[in-house]
DNA sequence: AACTATTTATAAGA
DNA sequence: TTCTTATAAATAGTT
């Protein structure tokens, strides 16, 4: 566009077209930026030259990861995004219902006691003494039936448990303490508890 | 850049801002197409103009896609893909975790007691009693303490649980009194533990 | 990287 | 939005 008119085509001298690439991707971030300025746009540019080099220009105020995500969002493609979505929002009642879980199980072992009513505590009371009581009942058929005394040989209680590594039977599960996660609202309920299979 | 230098800053009057957006645009788009052309590059636009409306230019020989994996790939950053795999991980151990302590509670109820040998139920049974023993105590001096006698109502026994939204009764948690054992299965719960916060 | 003749883009107006 | 056109800006070819 100066000392004479060029076609649009291929450059075939290959410094030529270096030459050009490189003035006309200064021409072009230049543009983008005075539209970036000027109409208060969000411009994003990924340029990549013949010979594999990458360039790209941004609008200060966003990003590129932005830009394509709100396209992405625009065509209505992204699944993905939903699908993120949803596992965060999976992690989170998941979270919530660890944290319960581990809430009853120090109840019932005696521990954090201390914001039980008088009824609640006789409620656990009961229950825990009717489950000693199976578990007693349990126990001692077992005893009494050669049967079963000691065929547990092939049945690795930790697999049992879903540990692979190492754990070893029921009491290995104890809990240990966190108190970063006592101060948060326990939030979750029966519904939640069965999104977890 | 005709019938007057203008200065790059934002237009503040709108209609001149959209003519303005809508003329540069097809002159950015122009120069993208040309550099297409003479040099052999890809060039990939997305805009955003200020009242959200979206334009991109592709050069023919690619796609947007195409060109944004390009761009990551190239910047080598991925940040997105381990997150990713992280989240994926993460959720898998939490789901491991609930399962377990699904499992212990059940046993502690009385449930699932089939794959324990006499030996666990021996274990188990005499960990149920200290806690019922425990559980009873407190009771007991609660019901002593007029202080506390009619601080529950309106509480159930499942939000105690930790099983409906109104658990806040769980701000006292204290250490586990008894047998920690760092080194046996406790241990991997306490490492997938910690990844929870 | 600089220069500059010329082409191209575009601001303002219609 | 599209056209017009005076003028600013970009740039092809040269150094």
């Amino acid at each position: 566009m100066a000392r004479g008119k060029i076609q649009i085509k291929r450059i075939e001298n290959s410094t030529n077209r270096q030459v050009t690439y490189s003035k006309r991707r200064n021409g072009l971030f230049k543009k983008a930026n005075e539209l970036t300025v000027l109409c208060d746009a969000k411009v994003s540019i990924i340029m990549v030259s013949s010979t594999g080099k990458l360039h790209e220009f941004i609008s200060p105020s966003t990003s590129t990861k932005q830009m394509y995500d709100q396209y992405q969002k625009a065509l209505g493609i992204d699944l993905w995004c939903s699908h993120y979505e949803r596992m965060q929002e999976h992690l989170k009642k998941l979270k919530d219902v660890n944290k319960n879980l581990r809430t009853e199980i120090r109840q019932r072992m005696g521990d954090c006691l201390n914001d039980l009513s008088y009824e609640e505590l006789c409620g656990l009371e009961q229950d825990m003494e009717s489950s000693v009581k199976i578990i007693r009942d349990r126990k001692n058929s077992k005893e009494e039936d050669p049967q079963y005394g000691l065929v547990d040989n092939g049945v690795d209680y930790n697999s049992i448990l879903g540990f692979s590594n190492g754990g070893h039977g029921i009491l290995a599960l104890r809990l240990q303490p966190n108190h970063h996660n006592l101060h948060d609202g326990a939030g979750s309920d029966l519904t939640t508890y069965a999104l977890l299979e």
